[in-house]
DNA sequence: TTAAATTTTCAGAAATTACTGAAAATTCAA
DNA sequence: TTGAATTTTCAGTAATTTCTGAAAATTTAA
């Protein structure tokens, strides 16, 4: 399958990116293309359309797999396998966020546990354990949130961005509702 | 400067962290030792902690000086530079979250908006185009957003990842202020 | 079953990224 | 100024990651 010029630039920016966010530039490509590609490509469609060997393309799907971003669809009298993506975007968002999730925060977290564990056996630990203590409970905070923006419909996570600025508003009043007069 | 068993964990997990997180392993663990070290550390005290040449710490402190994540401190009578962490660890969070969007959406955006100038020659390129206008909103909106939690102080921050859940029962209460009676 | 079609695996090659030592550049006290 | 102390740069090397072709494994129509 040939990309257009406007295909291509595109698919080439989105595989800069993706290196740019932790992914490995050719598994970018081929999500690219599949995002934009109204018909679901097989194995050998991807790799023609972005000149990588059939093994290159299989690794990269598997790990796309992984990342839970593919759509499988089976075509009727067809044996090849075909992928394409999620329709909503929102949600192709939300499994990114989900999964960046599990794969940044929640290793970490669960180290961080462990180090906590640990007993000090000088004031310089002393420090260093409070300083860690402080970092897991960011962390903690933040990936139980993440979790919670999971469970909103896609038109609640853009009612939940729009709201923007606003949040300062908001803050404000429940710190009224609660009593506590603090205004920070 | 020896690390104790405690610290030694820390900084070895934080290392493998970071490069899950997209930052060179070394960089990482230089972060690691000054944010749990109480004083002010130099180039060569930290080379020395962490088994580095002394260039491997200069470029490793470039970059980190380039996150906006180093604390200088100059220590009178002493020609060397140290180097400390912000004491606020939200201070920390915030930094990495505000650099992440600089370096991670920024750049995607203004790319996604060059391709949305190109003229689509076809009907797979109309396809596209409509796909990679959702994607260029979700992440613009997402990339204000984060923009804006930048201005909330450390406190409110907190409150705000506290909320949690809530944030259903809020969105509720918009829609009802905003007069759309449509719940999702 | 069989065998053709298809996908996956994996050892080694290619490409990229990280690290080092030596030398250059900078800073600053005298 | 000078020169000792310190930091930075950078070309070459080491380590890691990505990619490929060939072979193994799997799937399915007949």
């Amino acid at each position: 399958m040939e990309l257009t010029q406007l295909s291509q630039s595109f698919v080439q920016h989105f595989g800069e990116m993706s290196s740019r966010w932790g992914v490995n530039r050719t598994v970018g490509q081929i999500y690219a293309v599949l995002m934009i590609t109204e018909q679901p490509m097989n194995a050998d469609q991807i790799g023609e359309t972005l000149g990588l060997s059939r093994s290159n393309v299989s690794m990269s799907l598997k790990e796309l797999h992984a990342w839970n971003l593919l759509t499988p669809v089976s075509i009727p009298g067809d044996r090849k396998d075909y992928f394409s993506t999620p329709d909503d975007v929102w949600e192709i968002a939300r499994i990114l966020i989900e999964e960046r999730r599990k794969r940044e925060m929640d290793p970490t977290l669960s180290r961080l546990r462990n180090v906590l564990l640990q007993e000090p056996c000088n004031e310089s630990d002393e420090y260093a354990l409070v300083r860690i203590r402080e970092m897991h409970d960011i962390m903690d905070l933040m990936a139980v949130w993440v979790n919670e923006m999971q469970t909103l419909s896609s038109d609640r996570l853009h009612k939940l961005f729009k709201l923007g600025a606003s949040v300062n508003k908001f803050l404000d009043m429940t710190d009224r509702l609660t009593g506590k007069g603090d205004k920070n």
